[in-house]
DNA sequence: GTAATTGCAAAGGTTTTGCACTATG
DNA sequence: CATAGTGCAAAACCTTTGCAATTAC
């Protein structure tokens, strides 16, 4: 196994993920390496995004839709993306890893891992939504 | 909104899946199709795959790693990807469905949906694994 | 010095799209 | 005959990779 030896770049990358909350993708994450190293490549952001995860310090979240999305969080946790913004956040889930033990029941294999993610509204965008409603009702009344 | 027209490639599209347990990605689709309709091309493949996604008829598994996968049964059920045959399976998911009520206890949005996959060992790795350790075993020993 | 890491650019794999043609209703 | 769907090829998109130069140890 090759030896790790420190990077400058890598290093801004995962301080960078942790002060996010809003998962950024690969582009994003490049954007922002830009404006501390302006001649950085974004391969060299993929190959540490990489790396990262395959540490452990960071993880990839595959399967929303597009380009992968990479958290600095590396607890077990869940996410639900808003399917009018677009955004996905965190949500507590320390109740919802049981369904693990529930899914393994009926099944041959062994189960180690897993993956939710919800979607709906947001917050914000179920205001607006409601909003929109309310205008519509007016319009027709008048 | 478009009027729809029928159309044979997509009518077997939707067979296609519909009997298939495994989750095949465009590409499969593609490969199979062209044993029907030697001249069928992969864009129509995409599109037709995208729009019986669209209309509810097929659902779309997003990037579990590379390429889409897509499913026949569109009711609400869970996924079991191995990580050794990468293998993706259905599972029996009844019991699991009540986590939008867990998930959705601590979150001012609206949570309609949710998508959760499992990962580990299928029933025949985990066979396969615990024969090499065995055979492991009875190397050393001699 | 040796080997890991970088920047660059080219290539890879997957999916979408513009266009002229064909088939459906 | 109007227009949805097709085949083809090019492009778009995201990610990986080969290589020579640089940096860490």
């Amino acid at each position: 196994m090759a030896t790790l030896k420190y990077s400058r770049q890598r290093e801004s990358i995962k301080e960078f993920l942790q002060t996010r909350t809003d998962h950024p993708t690969a582009d994003v994450v490049y954007e922002n390496m830009k404006l501390i190293y302006p001649n950085i490549s974004l391969g060299t952001v993929y190959r540490n995004l990489s790396l990262l995860a395959d540490l452990g310090e960071i993880k990839k979240l595959s399967s929303f839709a597009g380009a992968d999305h990479f958290d600095g969080c590396t607890e077990r946790h869940c996410h639900f993306m808003c399917t009018r913004c677009n955004r996905i956040m965190d949500l507590e889930s320390e109740g919802i890893h049981h369904i693990m033990d529930n899914a393994g029941e009926n099944f041959g294999g062994k189960i180690t891992d897993y993956s939710a993610r919800f979607f709906g509204l947001c917050e914000d965008c179920l205001k607006e939504m409601q909003k929109e409603t309310a205008e519509e009702k007016n319009k027709n009344k008048t």
